[in-house]
DNA sequence: GCAAAAGTGTTTCAACTACACCCATGT
DNA sequence: ACATGGGTGTAGTTGAAACACTTTTGC
């Protein structure tokens, strides 16, 4: 979204107005829960669960870390790492909690809240509303995970249980935008790089060609990026050999509100 | 996000890692609500609120609606519009439901989610959870609002309840963002506008000078506006008469996803 | 005619893409 | 030497801000 940004949930909506009906459960009440508690519905709370999609570039491919499901509901289909809110928990806190079970939370280098999806529908169970974040996991780690869990290309998802896909889809989606507007490279690169692995990790966020001359370019003026003044050694094919780079700012920043890196004109 | 976009809820993190303490509590079956209640804490669930930051450009000012509170906590105090998530009931159609209270449903030309809050702390009352939505209302209604209600400058807000004042603030960017990358102006214009109009209403959202001539241009060139043929009979000071424009589209569109619209550089 | 407001033409500028060319290394 | 890959210089393009100038109205 933005750029960019940000997701883009709009909604048409009903033409239906319930004006008339609500306004007798008790108006000036309605955001106080231990006060009076005028509707007969709210004494119980709904279940709740948090979710993630924690995305790595792996072998020049985006990816999605999924765990298989066991059992019923939607058993053998794949699902995204999360689970229940706790009891007296805030919801960041809680979505590390529950990858440690998946992924060293030391391994995210960023974190961020997607989406809260409240279909009464979509869990088969009962009600259970979820609240998505966003996690990357730079390119050079190879995290240790479970059994039950695997990497799948963020493009071609398996058969996904609840409505996991289009959480994956949303979380792509807010991907793409960010690199576009904000220093998030910093997430998906290891602390070094060169240019031309870094257009690697670009290109396959974004999904389609970035040249390294042009990429460098922009995020040194931009300030994102700036040289070790280190050299890695060429191959063995030869060739001069590449200048590494880091991220000067390892948080998230905005550094262009108004951003670039269009897909190129030809190709 | 373009845009601008979108939100920045980044997190820094703590460096706990708790894989060992979490692994004992049935990993698989975390998701899994109705399936094997492992954990003690999941059996009852949260409670869940919806609240609106309603915007409209009210006298060249950006407005929010809030609503005053009778009782403790915060009595005095002012709020956002909600109130409490039904127990089978959608976010969406909740957050509609709610507004019914404090406005016609049907004056509300836009509608998307922001986010979601969940600290243990954030309702003195007991737990709590909030999805907040985005809500727009086009310049030149004046909808029928309760006693308890009024709007607000959204720039110097009065003494706010619970954490509200940092949703509205979300919100305000939010637009702010969209407004250079998307076509959400048609949510805060009337059907028809003339340039002058509509650019003072960009000014009103941005907080910065929006030449109408080159507001004009740009919508144009994105498709995004396009003019009627008729003209507005010009005021008793005389001047050109203006010509009425209209948006083409009324639902929300990326026109660019590499965003423009730039504070001036002088001025 | 003159002031006021709207609209047009033109210039300038920033930021990026594209591409030709130069540089450093291995064999 | 020369192939290979990285880096630099520079031209071309796009989209928008700035501003002078023209058009259309009321008085």
């Amino acid at each position: 979204m933005s750029g960019q940004d940000g997701g883009c949930d709009m909604e048409g909506g009903p033409d239906v107005s319930w004006t008339a009906e609500v306004t007798t459960s008790g108006v000036s009440a309605a955001a106080v829960p231990s006060g009076s508690s005028g509707s007969s519905s709210s004494l119980a709370g709904q279940a709740h669960e948090v979710l993630a999609v924690v995305l790595q570039i792996r072998a020049g491919r985006l990816s999605v870390l999924l765990w298989e499901r066991a059992r019923a509901p939607f058993a053998g289909f794949w699902a995204l790492p999360g689970g229940r809110l706790g009891w007296q928990e805030d919801l960041d806190p809680s979505i590390r909690r529950q990858l440690a079970q998946k992924v060293d939370v030391r391994d995210l280098t960023h974190l961020e809240q997607l989406e809260t999806r409240g279909e009464p529908e979509r869990h088969p169970g009962g009600r259970v509303l979820a609240t998505a974040y966003l996690g990357l996991v730079p390119a050079d780690l190879d995290p240790v995970i479970p059994a039950d869990t695997s990497w799948h290309p963020a493009t071609q998802l398996p058969q996904m249980a609840f409505d996991h896909a289009g959480i994956v889809d949303s979380g792509r989606r807010r991907l793409r935008a960010k690199l576009s507007y904000t220093n998030v490279g910093f997430a998906l690169a290891p602390p070094e790089f060169t240019m031309s692995e870094l257009s690697g990790y670009y290109r396959a966020a974004l999904g389609h060609d970035v040249a390294a001359t042009n990429l460098r370019r922009v995020l040194l003026r931009r300030g994102q990026i700036e040289d070790t003044g280190r050299c890695v050694p060429s191959g063995r094919s030869g060739g001069r050999p590449a200048a590494l780079f880091r991220f000067r700012q390892r948080e998230l920043e905005v550094t262009d509100a108004f951003a670039v890196l269009r897909p190129p004109h030809r190709g």
